[in-house]
RNA sequence: CGGGGCGUAGCGCAGCCCGGUUAGCGCACCUGGUUUGGGACCAGGGGGUCGGAGGUUCGAAUCCUCUCGCCCCGACCA
């Protein structure tokens, strides 16, 4: 392991790729676009699953599972659905392979064409609404209100670890309802789930919001967003839920009898968020010593280290100290090598995140006491062993506010709002962060600022009062603030 | 798909311009010893089809041609 990654001010994207892989967070592997995700980073996406799938459970939704192939023909049924995702589409057209009759190695078997070709799926819309057609004949079958935790397929140009990978895990819900305004209400509570996911567990401040017609989600009437700022000032779509109005219904004909006897097509929403998710808890807590994970999702919230080494009667302790804080639901590591030296250890837990260390050593112990560090302000203290377990219980609680209130004042202190379009391009190009200002609520000035500035209208904030005022670039009249920014 | 850069030990690199013993260095790894409160030190050791294929040459990591792959920046996107 390397002793040294770039610093955020010398090189952001390049400090990103390091922590990843520094702190073991991912490989890259042999397919190209595509990350081997490595325990620890996959320990962090099972902590964020977990809560997740708990979250959806409480608010009466289900798992089940639909296939990783799509036909060719369903992903034409909604246009506005194929023009977002038919750019990206992984297409099987094969079944078999054969011995290469002209020499080493395997070939496609010509003769085993598929009739139609299977897309690997990009999201599940069209597979689920196929399905949804046959599980759905009265206002008794509705709401559906089902989950799937899957990987998709979107053959993007250009990757990221985490950020945005050829393939990915997420959770894609989809959900039939009888009305419109019960699918709305539901696409709106998943909105509130996700922000309460992303504030209080990943300790990420975000703004909540919809998109423009523009930025929607493709097949969508509305999609309701929450918007993160990273430490470089860009900010980070964090999850969307879908109001699809009943386009797939009408698609895919799901059609439901209300209590009249009435056919009606069924109101639809969808909504997801992804192994995305890890590099945005990167981006925003972590230093220039490597990851920083805030305790609720950090697989190891504690570890104990014996200084200089493990001994029976340093590793006693140890062993009693874990057990006390596991008593208290805590996740806790003991150290137990005997051949790095405590101060390799100690930059090596730092780099992987762990939010709390104890060190244990002899002229400590003399004393009663054991050393805590916080790993988010690097503080150190020298802590009774009498109050150890409750004091840990206490810090874990802390450094998990304190990473949101510091996320949060970094976020706050870069929202700018601006009332004219030279202001709009400084703040941008100097400063970084949400820029907030009025738009005229044309796809033509959404553009031109992006062509302009490179800045994308992120949302229209859900908390933002009217007020009048002129458009920052058109000067055109606007009755509501926005924020741009530029984005990942 | 454009514009840059790079492929030499597990990782990071030097050597290449100007061809010539047995291809080198740091980290990591193995063995032994001394150490041990913030990334230990000494000694010894193992590990390489120099991305691949052709060519030039007495001789190629080095020169030429082709090819494959990766990274960074942009267009596209969660």
């Amino acid at each position: 392991m390397a002793k040294e990654i770039t610093k955020r001010e010398d090189n952001y994207s390049q400090w990103y790729n390091d922590i990843v892989k520094k702190a073991g967070l991912a490989d890259n592997s042999a397919v190209r676009g595509c990350m081997v995700i490595k325990p620890l980073g996959f320990g962090i996406w099972e902590n964020m699953k977990a809560q997740l799938d708990k979250m959806f459970k409480e608010t009466g939704h289900v798992n089940a599972y639909f296939p990783l192939f799509i036909p060719k023909s369903f992903l034409s049924k909604e246009a506005k659905h194929v023009e977002g995702f038919a750019k990206e589409c992984a297409v099987i057209t094969h079944h078999r392979l054969m011995n290469n009759p002209d020499g080493e190695g395997v070939v496609v078997d010509p003769t085993s064409k598929l009739d139609e070709e299977l897309i690997v799926r990009p999201t599940s819309e069209t597979i689920i609404w196929n399905t949804y057609r046959d599980w759905i004949q009265s206002y008794r079958d509705l709401p559906l209100l089902i989950n799937q935790w899957a990987n998709v397929v979107r053959w993007e140009m250009r990757t990221r670890p985490f950020l945005r990978t050829t393939e990915f895990l997420w959770q894609e819900g989809h959900t039939a309802h009888a009305t419109k305004e019960e699918a709305i209400t539901e696409a709106e509570l998943i909105h509130e789930v996700y922000a309460k996911f992303a504030e209080e567990y990943m300790a990420m401040p975000v703004i909540k919001g919809y998109k423009s017609e523009n930025e929607r989600f493709a097949g969508a009437d509305n999609t309701f967003t929450i918007e993160a700022l990273m430490q470089d000032g860009k900010a980070l779509q964090a999850g969307t839920s879908h109001f699809l109005g009943q386009n797939f219904a009408k698609a895919f004909d799901v059609k439901y009898s209300d209590s009249n006897n009435k056919e009606e097509y069924v109101w639809a929403t969808s909504w997801g968020v992804s192994t995305r998710l890890v590099g945005g808890l990167i981006m925003t807590h972590s230093d220039d010593a490597g990851l920083v994970i805030p305790p609720r999702l950090a697989p190891t919230q504690v570890v104990i280290v014996p200084i200089p080494k493990p001994s029976e009667e340093i590793m006693k302790v140890a062993d009693d100290i874990a057990a006390k804080l596991k008593d208290r639901g805590i996740r806790v590591k003991v150290d137990t090598d005997d051949k790095k030296r405590p101060g390799f250890k100690f930059a090596q837990y730092e780099m992987e995140g762990v939010p709390v260390r104890i060190g244990i050593g002899m002229r400590d112990l003399a004393n009663n006491l054991v050393e805590v560090a916080r790993r988010d302000t690097k503080e150190k203290e020298s802590i009774s062993l009498d109050s150890i377990d409750q004091h840990i219980d206490d810090l874990l609680i802390n450094i998990q506010n304190n990473l949101f209130e510091r996320a949060k004042k970094y976020r706050d202190d870069h929202i700018t709002e601006v009332d004219n379009f030279d202001d709009f391009k400084k703040v941008i190009e100097e400063k970084g962060g949400f820029v907030k200002c009025h738009w005229d609520g044309t796809v033509e000035t959404e553009l031109k600022i992006k062509e302009l500035t490179k800045a994308t209208l992120r949302c229209i904030p859900n908390d933002e009062k009217e007020s009048e005022g002129k458009c920052v670039y058109s000067g055109n009249p606007s009755n509501k603030k926005v924020l741009f920014a530029k984005a990942y």
